[in-house]
DNA sequence: ACCTGAACACCGTTCAAGT
DNA sequence: ACCTGAACACCGTTCAAGT
């Protein structure tokens, strides 16, 4: 049933998951679903939580892998990015949806997994110098957030006219290469 | 029939602004909107260019102000900011609805003259070596993705667990620091 | 316990008809 | 030209009833 309605939101969007096309995927009737989930938003969350903890299992495979530090946050980064392009329908349920958020409960505990191996990422390249020594929750934040607004200006056709999609990573590119130079000279010092 | 989806937005959310709820608001009959829009996302994308304006016009005040080049930046970040938190709807449909942004039109048209006046502060600070002489269309999307994105991470809750709203103003503050001690050292030299 | 089918109260949208 | 009222094809959700 989850596995239907992630079929259905990489086909059509979130307004192609209706509890009746859920039901005739599953096999069962368009109302089946409130047996197991409290509302169509409770399905979606469910969604939600099984690609958060997807993210939080690739994101530590990166962090445990061979490459520099640096190199494995710019892997993150892209796991993000291309997470967006591959299942837009599904990162907006992730990082886009007030509502489906609101929901809490696995969700959030498997959203700030997620995050929490970012952030592990994130402090290995302070401690190898490649990042500012700023508190760590907040840059960590910072890199996050930055990914995720270019992605979502990008998806609106927000960004840089002439550009595309190509822009978020040289984007984030740059960012990285400012942050780095920031990192040989701590502010305040 | 615009200020009555621009109050229902502001009231309900996107959800409330239905066609009934506004000819209702307006005086005239459910139906009356599509005679003078060929939509429901067509009326809430005349929503988006108006607040589009707004914004034009704020950034260009900010712009032409008394302050300094780097106090401007700030105030322009904050005016985002603002409009997030006392419009949040209305701030979704401008940044975060891939189907109201693929309308297209006059709401593009004021959504780059927004993202040109955001961009000639930028200049400005740039010119006065407040931020690193990178591309300036780059930077200009770079700082508004970053704003954007920590508003929407904070609007989803998936921020810093502890911190709240105050946090993306100083994340803000720490990004626009750290950019400023690369001002000082350019990347490549 | 789990599922079904009918029903309810909504939607956006279309269309014939009025002025 | 602009508006109305009824109608159509959907929704999410509820509920009595079946196994």
């Amino acid at each position: 049933m989850i596995a239907s309605a992630t079929a259905l939101l990489d086909a059509g969007g979130e307004s192609a998951v209706t509890l009746r096309a859920v039901g005739h995927a599953s096999g069962i009737s368009h109302n089946a679903p409130y047996k197991h989930f409290k509302s169509r938003d409770a399905l979606l969350a469910a969604v939600a939580t099984t690609d958060f903890v997807w993210l939080a299992d690739t994101f530590r495979a990166v962090r445990h892998g061979a490459s520099a530090p640096a190199s494995k946050l710019t892997q993150a980064l892209k796991v993000i990015v291309h997470f967006s392009v591959e299942h837009p329908a599904r990162y907006r349920l992730l990082f886009n949806d007030p509502e489906i958020a609101a929901v809490g409960g696995d969700l959030e505990v498997s959203a700030r997994s997620a995050f929490a191996e970012f952030l592990g990422i994130v402090q290995d390249c302070q401690a190898a110098q490649k990042l500012p020594a700023v508190p760590d929750i907040a840059l960590a934040g910072l890199l996050f957030a930055t990914t995720h607004g270019l992605i979502g200006l990008a998806a609106s056709g927000r960004m840089h006219p002439e550009k595309g999609l190509s822009s978020v990573e040289s984007s984030l590119k740059m960012l990285v290469s400012l942050l780095q130079v920031s990192g040989t000279k701590l502010p305040g010092s």
